[in-house]
DNA sequence: CGAAAAACATACTCATCGGTATGTTTCTGT
DNA sequence: ACAGAAACATACCGATGAGTATGTTTTTCG
């Protein structure tokens, strides 16, 4: 009769950190009460905050968890053998992808620390606000330092590698304004997306003369 | 004696949309007081409410101002002379500078109409909210346009034109999130760097074999 | 000048929301 | 079975902030 045993232990503070994911995506973090994260859940506030210390906490945790789908996105491009272009063609394709499949916590990453910059937070939450921002910049040097292997092996047009790199991540983390998922969608359709998302940064669209 | 007319009449509503823009920007809507946007201005409340009626008012009329600010820019870089390539470049560039030069107002668009999805707004805001939405989609399709015809006379590559639209105006307004504005910053700076955000989308990275 | 209107400042109201304190139920280990 | 802990629900507190009502000053105009 373990079946009686419904409810997955440890499952209850991803469900939490789900349903504070998609309410701050969809109202904004300032504009997401706590009831509401508990509402979706049907449940009440004591539940959430039996797990989560703070507003504050429950929002870093979920963009803590976005960085990570990032991260374990890019890694295994970023093993990838071949060129410079290569490896950055790897790279900005598991990106698009991540960002689609993730699109929920990521909407979530995107409003990012900036929300907490005028908060009184306390040593702690300080502490991990700043290695929140860390983890972004060493992501965003990731594909810094592969585009410019990309110019010094010949593979990528010299360009400014700091602007180029934004410019290229932008266009793919724009997504977050426009995509919405529908019902139909499969981790296929996503992938199909994605790459027409990256074949424009990669090609360019003007054709060569 | 006109001189003891300090203060400029009519750039009172421009003041205050300009201090609006600026916290909007900083802390987003939501975190943003009425009473932040008076400090701003060494003035209070009750100066911002003689006019305007309400924060989503003035929300509203600043995104009002920062799509203007963007079509003004592309109007010009419409009627370029030449093939889609040219014309889409001049977009581009045009589109880029306007998002650098006017990176305070163009920060609250991005927040978008989004954040007044769940407000129960008068009628008469819900139309203000429907013409921004219709603003922002007429302001893509000047672009999606463009590419299509650029495509069809042979001088850009064949992609997806939606998703390339929004993949490359992506990229340029990301930058709301990267580019803060120093001292040192002018007109012509900003054309540069515009000029170095555009090179990787209409070439492309990926050096031609 | 003088009266009306515009342009504010000040002082309130009231709803919302983060957080807490305190119950009540359910599980767990012995 | 039963103590204790975990997992919640409920009721409350205090601060913040949008909006308003009512002053006070300044400008405008006849």
């Amino acid at each position: 009769m373990t079946d009686t045993a419904r409810k997955p232990r440890r499952n209850r503070k991803a469900e939490i950190l789900d349903s504070a994911a998609q309410c701050f995506m969809e109202r904004g973090y300032h504009a997401t009460s706590i009831d509401d994260v508990a509402q979706r859940l049907g449940s009440t506030k004591g539940r959430v905050y039996h797990y989560y210390g703070s507003k504050t906490d429950l929002f870093f945790d979920v963009h803590r968890v976005g960085m990570q789908y990032l991260f374990d996105a890019l890694d295994p491009a970023l093993a990838t053998p071949g060129n410079g272009a290569t490896v950055l063609h790897a790279m900005l394709l598991a990106h698009a992808t991540a960002m689609l499949d993730h699109h929920t916590y990521e909407s979530v990453v995107a409003q990012g620390v900036q929300v907490h910059r005028f908060n009184a937070t306390t040593p702690d939450q300080r502490q991990t606000m700043q290695d929140l921002i860390d983890s972004r910049d060493r992501f965003e040097d990731h594909f810094k330092r592969r585009i410019q292997a990309g110019i010094d092996d010949g593979s990528l047009h010299p360009t400014d590698v700091s602007v180029t790199a934004k410019v290229l991540l932008g266009g793919l983390q724009w997504s977050i304004f426009w995509y919405r998922p529908r019902a139909s969608d499969t981790a296929e359709t996503r992938r199909r997306l994605a790459r027409k998302m990256v074949a424009p940064l990669m090609q360019g669209v003007h054709a060569a003369p």
